[in-house]
RNA sequence: GGGCGAAUAGCUCAGCGGUUCAGAGCGCCUGCCUUACACGCAGGAUGUCGGGGGUUCGAAUCCCUCUUCGCCCA
């Protein structure tokens, strides 16, 4: 071995070396986009985590998933922005403030608005950004310069700037109708906010009496039966004809005691229960709908919380009870009074508050809409007219069905921290707008001014994030260089939450889009295939990972574990197993770098300038195989396989470099004609760590600094990506080492069923058939020698292999004969030898059928029956190699 | 109720018209501390590719259907 100019750990040690390399980067102003560069922008607008998250797997594979793709367009030279930030998560993170001050006995409303709200700013400057911190920890390469935040300032005014602009162009309304109230969180929800889950609930069936109809009362089916005190009427459908008698008169309501009308409306389905419904305008959407067409009252009986409360409807005994406490008690008040006819199981869904998961109430209100149906609509054609792309394409259908049935988006929230609703009313003269600055007096009258108390929606100002980020409205440079970007990376979750959304406004505001490809991956889940979550206690922490096995552990394993779009299977209760996989990779890499690293002198001759001729077998096929990594990573890469990239890289590294290639060459970097080896060895290396710098940029960074005559500001992570050299590209060179891996493989094989000790050295003949072959098997005559630990390797052209021995016949019709001895079982022999006989006949059989099939000789791709001949062929030398070898050794 | 997807080795998943394509990683078995790596090396075992039907010269791979599971929407 020659000299070693410096000592690395057998063992790979990632917290030794990741800090020091990302302030390197940092420092090196690797991950900061010019916007003066010449280059050609690619960006990728980071999903902006809550401000007080602390990072999940999930985000652990999304931001990973993002690092991968800017990192490897960085190193293909173009201006690459990756911009990264916050939300601040309107009700997420009001909900952990209001918590906080709960501990010291308060509510926000003991508190006051202003102070809350400062509570609230107190607690986000404290805690906001750990979650952009721990990104650096797992290698994410943001461009951390630019930085946003949805609350700051500038941001602030690109969210106000679009309200009034919707306001403006009549796209923004106020609605008075049924919405999804959440009465923890005391504001209303979104469609999207308020998720279906299917319960198992109770269908109750309750008797209503009926004043002068065909029966004395009818018959109600529900599964809210504290909603009853809020009806205001019966419906059946107006073709029922089984309760046609019924409509016209008049339904006496239990336990409030009032008298309500029986209708017929379109809506009722007379397949449900018993083809009468309570309708209950104020508490329920469709039958708010019904009390439109019916003019009906809609009397509210629950308070903001949900509980029971109205001057009149609501008796004494169930006011301030909880719905579900009312619930229980009006079935018992129903019970006494002989008017609950029975209950049975009923599942159906239930909607819940996406943010603390209470059942929602659906409940009359007044909130600030958007109209969707303009803005959707120009996304749903640009999409079709393929100006954006969705991977896996699987999400069209999902996508486009949603933006075609869109309603519009409840914007108001009753909520305190965020964006206050820039819409003033005069108490003078109830003049009401919308306004970019706030005003000291109504501009109609000069009458006192109020403000809307609501706050925007989250998302309302998530939305904006690919151009507010960049400066929107002013026209900035970094809007005009970095504006439509590119790649937007996320979970299937948010795509109409976000993503459709950011492409409304994109479209809506800038006139194009905000990326051109949405990228969808899947979800992190548990061994029983159960969503990662706080709640379940199921979840993995990314920095205990880190931690364990490095950042580069996580890395690969979230991203060779993974193919497009698929979940992300990981055993929180064994990490060991979890991340091997990673693990293990790192440390071959490692190794793999840590021998090259010792053998190359300090001045390595460049491959591009070596006399061709110095090089051997082995060196033209492995640059061969690392022309088609480059070739083959780059191309998985360019469609959003990086899974298949990985896998790529793994097996240049590990099947290829490590377990063929230094093997072959160790015998050469003894002698004292290393130079060829050298460079082909440096070259493999420095390819193979830029190819998988993406993917795991930390050890990769390492190595690739030890490398002879790096200059000391040079680092991976700018430098360019390999392009494959096609000059290398050597199809008949792989064929031909192919053969000697075959006969290497052969004789370890048989030495494995001889049970031969590594110490044994045997005596082996290999006979050719080709002068192809017999040239590949002469230059690597010391790889098989060595790998095959042999003592004497003699090659003869006759059918050699005389006396006692194991043959093995490779795919070209060579054979390999080892000399045994007293060591060999003819027997075992012969049965070892027929059995691959009659294998190799069965598929002969098979192939004859096929070939002498008129039908696919005739109908076949001419190319297909060639090949199919050809095989024929060879088979049939292996048959005739395998079939002399069972007679000469006798065999019956 | 509507839509989408998945079912391939013990586990997690590739392969998605052409028999050396039935694969990888992890796990398992056997033998090795061969001076880069035992987080390793060499060799090996394991699957009528969910069931049934069809299209085709040819199907894990396309179509239909059933079963099971997951997701989204109502």
């Amino acid at each position: 071995m020659s000299g070693t100019r410096f000592e690395l750990p057998p063992q790979y040690d990632p917290h030794a070396v990741e800090r020091p390399l990302y302030q390197r980067w940092l420092e090196g102003g690797v991950f900061a986009a010019r916007v003066d560069s010449p280059k050609t922008p690619y960006v990728i607008v980071i999903p902006p985590p809550n401000v007080t998250a602390v990072l999940h797997m999930g985000q652990g594979l999304n931001n990973v998933t993002q690092d991968v793709l800017i990192r490897f367009e960085r190193m293909r030279g173009r201006e690459a922005l990756w911009l990264p930030g916050t939300d601040h998560a309107g009700i997420a993170t009001q909900n952990v403030v209001e918590r906080l001050i709960a501990k010291e006995g308060k509510s926000r409303f003991d508190v006051g608005r202003e102070q809350f709200v400062a509570r609230v700013w107190a607690f986000v400057r404290e805690t906001g950004g750990t979650i952009l911190e721990q990104l650096k920890v797992i290698g994410c390469s943001c461009d951390w310069s630019r930085t946003r935040f949805t609350l700051d300032p500038a941001y602030s005014r690109a969210v106000r700037e679009v309200f009034v602009t919707l306001w403006e162009q009549g796209l923004i309304y106020r609605g008075h109708r049924v919405i999804h109230w959440c009465p923890r969180c005391l504001t209303a929800l979104s469609d999207e906010e308020a998720e279906s889950k299917d319960v198992e609930g109770k269908l109750y069936v309750i008797r209503y009496p009926v004043e002068g109809g065909p029966k004395p009362y009818l018959t109600v089916a529900t599964t809210r039966p504290e909603t009853m005190l809020g009806d205001t009427a019966v419906a059946v459908h107006p073709r029922d004809t089984r309760h046609a008698g019924f409509v016209g008169k008049t339904a006496r309501l239990p336990i409030a005691d009032i008298p309500i009308p029986i209708i017929a409306d379109e809506a009722v389905d007379p397949a449900f229960g018993t083809g009468f419904v309570k309708v209950t305008p104020a508490h329920d959407a469709t039958d708010f709908e019904i009390g439109l067409r019916h003019k009906l009252e809609m009397p509210l009986v629950m308070t903001e919380d949900a509980r029971m409360e109205h001057l009149t409807r609501v008796p004494k005994a169930l006011a301030d009870l909880s719905r579900f406490d009312a619930r229980e008690r009006i079935v018992d008040m129903l019970k006494e009074r002989g008017l609950l006819e029975r209950v049975e199981p009923h599942r159906h869904a239930v909607r819940h508050c996406y943010r603390c998961d209470t059942v929602v109430e659906p409940r009359l209100s007044d909130q600030w809409f958007v109209k969707m149906q303009p803005l959707a609509a120009p996304v749903l054609a640009a999409y079709r007219n393929d100006e954006f792309q969705i991977v896996p394409e699987r999400w069209r259908a999902t996508f486009e069905h949603w933006m075609e049935n869109i309603r519009d988006w409840n914007i108001s929230r009753q909520l305190w921290w965020g964006h206050r609703i820039p819409v003033f009313t005069c108490t003078a003269c109830n003049h009401q707008w919308a306004d970019r600055a706030d005003p000291v007096g109504c501009p109609k009258c000069g009458g006192p001014v109020e403000q809307d108390p609501d706050v925007l929606d989250t998302w309302f100002s998530s939305w904006l994030w690919p151009f507010a980020t960049l400066g929107w409205p002013d026209e900035t440079p970094d809007l005009r260089h970095f504006y439509p970007g590119h790649t937007l990376v996320t979970a299937p979750e948010i795509l109409f939450f976000w993503v459709a959304r950011m492409l409304m406004a994109g479209y809506h505001f800038r006139g194009a889009r905000p990326f051109s490809t949405v990228y969808l991956h899947g979800t992190v889940r548990d061994t029983q295939h159960r969503k990662m979550s706080k709640s379940l206690g199921n979840g993995i922490d990314p920095l205990d990972v880190v931690r364990l096995y490095g950042a580069d552990a996580l890395r690969w394993t979230a991203i060779a574990g993974v193919s497009l779009g698929s979940d992300l299977i990981l055993d929180p209760n064994d990490l060991e197993t979890t991340f091997a996989p990673g693990r293990n990779f790192a440390n071959k890499l490692w190794n793999i770098g840590r021998f090259i690293l010792a053998q190359l002198p300090e001045r390595v001759e460049p491959l591009a300038g070596l006399d061709p001729k110095r090089l051997q077998l082995a060196d033209r096929w492995i640059l061969s195989r690392a022309q088609g990594a480059i070739r083959e990573a780059t191309a998985s890469l360019e469609q959003f396989r990086l899974d298949e990239a990985a896998k790529r890289c793994f097996d240049f590294v590990w099947k290829e470099l490590a377990d063929w290639y230094v093997e072959a060459v160790k015998p050469r970097l003894a002698s004292g004609d290393a130079a060829a080896a050298h460079a082909v060895l440096a070259y493999c290396l420095d390819v193979a760590l830029r190819l998988l710098h993406p993917v795991v940029p930390f050890i990769t960074e390492e190595l690739w600094q030890k490398l002879p005559g790096r200059k000391p500001d040079e680092l991976l992570a700018a430098t360019a990506w390999p392009s494959a050299s096609e000059e290398f590209a050597d199809q008949p060179t792989e064929a031909r080492f192919a053969l000697v891996q075959d006969a290497i493989t052969a004789i370890r094989t048989i030495r494995a069923e001889y049970r031969i000790s590594p110490k044994a050295r045997l005596a082996v003949t290999v006979t050719t058939k080709t002068r192809d072959g017999r040239g590949a098997f002469e230059g690597e005559r010391d790889t098989i020698v060595r790998l095959g630990l042999l003592e004497t390797l003699a090659f003869d052209g006759r059918g050699g292999g005389k006396g006692a021995g194991a043959h093995a016949v490779l795919a070209d019709g060579s054979e390999v004969f080892v000399a045994l001895a007293d060591a060999i079982d003819v027997q075992q022999e012969c049965r070892r030898l027929s059995g691959e006989l009659t294998r190799l006949e069965q598929q002969l059989t098979g192939l004859a059928a096929k070939l002498h099939n008129e039908q696919f000789v005739a109908r076949a791709p001419a190319e297909v029956v060639a090949k199919e001949r050809e095989k024929e062929r060879a088979w049939r030398d292996q048959r005739q190699a395998l079939a002399d070898k069972l007679k000469s050794l006798g065999c019956s």
